[in-house]
DNA sequence: GCCAACGTTGGC
DNA sequence: GCCAACGTTGGC
């Protein structure tokens, strides 16, 4: 059982989408990073704690709890042509990205990316770190409970 | 819109 | 394998 943060732009998915989404879950589409695929692919299980966060927004922040609901797969998007996701270089033979669903928990009042950096227990976030722009970073036991016991 | 920081590409 | 040039991320 591992935890995670995972950011959005909520003009494409935020966490109101993915509570009104089918099943309210919503595959993880467009991580074109071999990093961040790693993660899905390689570490992340079914069941895992899932931080979600809004990136390039007025108002960037945690704005929900949510949980890997599968394991990793193709993204799709890789295929299609007319989407923004599209790879040339990848093919359904050998599929360079992957993804895994998210399903919902529940919605919380934002927690503020600068409310976050108040926190001495956060000091190490690897989403607070500089110069971080990995669209999926580990969250640590420790991190979680505090976000998820005091700050929610 | 700016720009710091990072990731990727490709010539050599 | 090096590294310059370019592209992207994402807060402000």
């Amino acid at each position: 059982m591992r935890y995670w943060l995972m950011k959005s732009e909520p003009d494409e998915a935020s966490i109101d989408d993915l509570a009104n989404a089918p099943h309210r879950t919503l595959p993880w589409t467009g991580v074109r990073n071999y990093q961040a695929r790693n993660f899905m692919r390689d570490v992340m299980q079914i069941g895992d704690g899932v931080l979600f966060y809004h990136s390039s927004c007025p108002e960037p922040g945690i704005a929900g709890i949510a949980e890997v609901s599968s394991s990793a797969y193709p993204d799709p998007t890789q295929f299609d042509k007319k989407s923004p996701y599209y790879d040339a270089k990848s093919s359904q033979e050998t599929p360079r990205w992957v993804l895994v669903d998210v399903v919902f928990k529940k919605k919380i009042p934002l927690i503020p990316l600068a409310a976050l950096r108040e926190h001495a227990e956060l000091q190490n976030m690897r989403v607070l770190a500089k110069g971080n722009r990995l669209s999926i970073t580990p969250v640590t036991e420790a991190e979680w409970r505090f976000i998820t016991k005091q700050l929610v």
